[in-house]
DNA sequence: CTTGATTTGTAAAGTAATGAACAGTTACTT
DNA sequence: AAGTAACTGTTCATTACTTTACAAATCAAG
């Protein structure tokens, strides 16, 4: 792949974060990504329709990363899968952070946990065991909710806990309850 | 000036620099620049000649940087004037470090030498007061070489002083000698 | 010396990014 | 309400950068 693309693309990432940690979503401008990105301001309408375009495309990249995390963990046990995703969380924590900590993005939360969903509905099981007679909707929806809920915690309280520290209490939760 | 033409320049300057702090500059080869730079490799010859170029061309243009401050920083006195170098020498700590501090590129303190020379020759007068009956040529050497010894010794110590604390004494024996 | 592997410098064709311009919105100020 | 300032989205010709390829040079063992 031409490495212009890549390397206009990261700059525009980096720059609508940065600006997000600065004003409101609405108040940046396209030319206020241009100057930020130094990227002419024609070039960004090369890769995204608008903004939201690429806070869109931002999103889903992550979300990509982390169902593929899901799935190339899916032989490890719920602390070693949940460690991967909190070293990620680390990795790319303002983006993260300025997703789910602050009332920033509220879009992101509802993909968050759709991808939760989707990929806890691959694990639970029951027919069996502890969940037996549970309705699965509903505890899919109960572990989802509730690890989201923590994840946002771990965010607006600036890392209370160390990232390992935070994947081995959620993967214990996590074995417990699926 | 074209945004692209800058953002590689930048990118070759910033790879330079770096990977001169990892290598001798004899064992970099171009392919290392592309690659650090993320920069194709044709594309650096589209602007300069060969590695020695790059980093010629970014030693004259620092050299330039403090040319111009010396004719800006004319009307003020010498503890002001060398205040202005010293920031600039924080402000690029990494290159001139690199290139004073160790061995690294010996033909820098040449050409800063130089500059000085050429600098402090408008400056002195020996015609009247302290230094009546003086060699012009012989002072203005002695003068330079002590600049140029002293602000090696900084970067070598790795600031054993903080920057306004050289340019105050290297101001105040600049007065007391010129 | 010869072989094989890097590196170098250059060329060619294609592509992405550039600045400049444009009309059409939107959003303040007066 | 009118004016004006800023932003948007798009077009266009130009240009810098891209990948790929190639021959020459440099270099390190065998």
């Amino acid at each position: 792949m031409d490495r212009r693309i890549l390397k206009t693309q990261e700059a525009l990432k980096k720059a609508v974060i940065e600006l997000m940690s600065e004003k409101n979503f609405d108040d940046i401008t396209i030319q206020d990504l241009s100057d930020r990105a130094n990227v002419s301001r024609g070039t960004i309408y090369l890769h995204y329709l608008d903004k939201f375009d690429l806070l869109d495309n931002l999103i889903e990249e992550h979300i990509n990363v982390l169902r593929e995390m899901c799935r190339t963990a899916s032989e490890l046990d719920f602390i070693k899968a949940t460690l991967m995703w909190t070293e990620y969380f680390e990795r790319n924590y303002s983006f993260f952070s300025m997703m789910l900590a602050s009332k920033g993005a509220p879009y992101f939360r509802g993909r968050f946990l759709d991808l939760l969903i989707e990929e806890l509905t691959n694990e639970v099981d029951v027919t069996k065991g502890k969940n037996e007679r549970l309705n699965e909707d509903l505890l899919v929806r109960f572990v989802a909710s509730a690890y989201v809920g923590v994840v946002e915690w771990w965010f607006t309280n600036k890392k209370p806990v160390p990232h390992h520290v935070l994947a081995e209490q959620l993967g214990t939760l996590l074995e417990r309850n699926v």
